[in-house]
DNA sequence: GCCAACGTTGGC
DNA sequence: GCCAACGTTGGC
């Protein structure tokens, strides 16, 4: 009989912009539903990637300045988006139903909030991280597979 | 506030 | 299926 394979941890970044939900929002709710991500590449990535025990670097965009503030951990797997079924949200989608729904997200749950904050100035100039994503320019993802390395070496920068 | 980069939409 | 127009993201 084939033996079911475990599922190998992963590790991500995935962006907030504080003024609206940054990690001192995510300490105070100790969990969040990821909702409101409209990009398919995103999508995919909480729908058939993303699960229980994955670890967060949880970065604030739009701020000042941008950067790591902070590690999460995956909650719960993929669910249908609420959002989705609200008129009133502007994440509303008028093609899903119930039964189908188009948006999934997964819940996240709050680990650390670094001491020492990361920004993309010190991720930039850092040789260590030369691979990563958000380094790059035009890389809107909002949320991004990270390397253990690179994952394991910021947690140990920032804690 | 500017604007580069990229995703989505819709006409054809 | 192409691609121009438009909208959004997010650093600066």
């Amino acid at each position: 009989m084939k033996t079911q394979q475990n599922h190998t941890p992963k590790y991500w970044l995935m962006k907030s912009e504080p003024d609206v939900f940054g990690i001192d929002h995510l300490k105070k709710d100790k969990t969040t539903w990821w909702e409101g991500v409209r990009n398919y590449l995103a999508r995919n990535y909480m729908m058939n990637e993303m699960h229980v025990g994955d670890q967060i670097l949880f970065y604030h965009s739009n701020a000042k300045p941008s950067g790591i503030a902070g590690l999460a951990v995956v909650s719960h797997n993929a669910e249908p988006d609420q959002l989705q079924f609200n008129k009133k949200s502007a994440s509303f989608e008028k093609r899903a139903t119930r039964e189908k729904p188009v948006w999934f997200c997964v819940q996240v749950a709050f680990q650390h909030k670094f001491k020492n904050f990361i920004s993309l100035e010190e991720i930039k100039q850092d040789p260590q991280c030369s691979n990563m994503l958000v380094i790059r320019k035009g890389q809107r993802l909002s949320i991004q597979p990270v390397s253990e390395k690179d994952f394991l070496y910021l947690k140990k920068k920032g804690l």
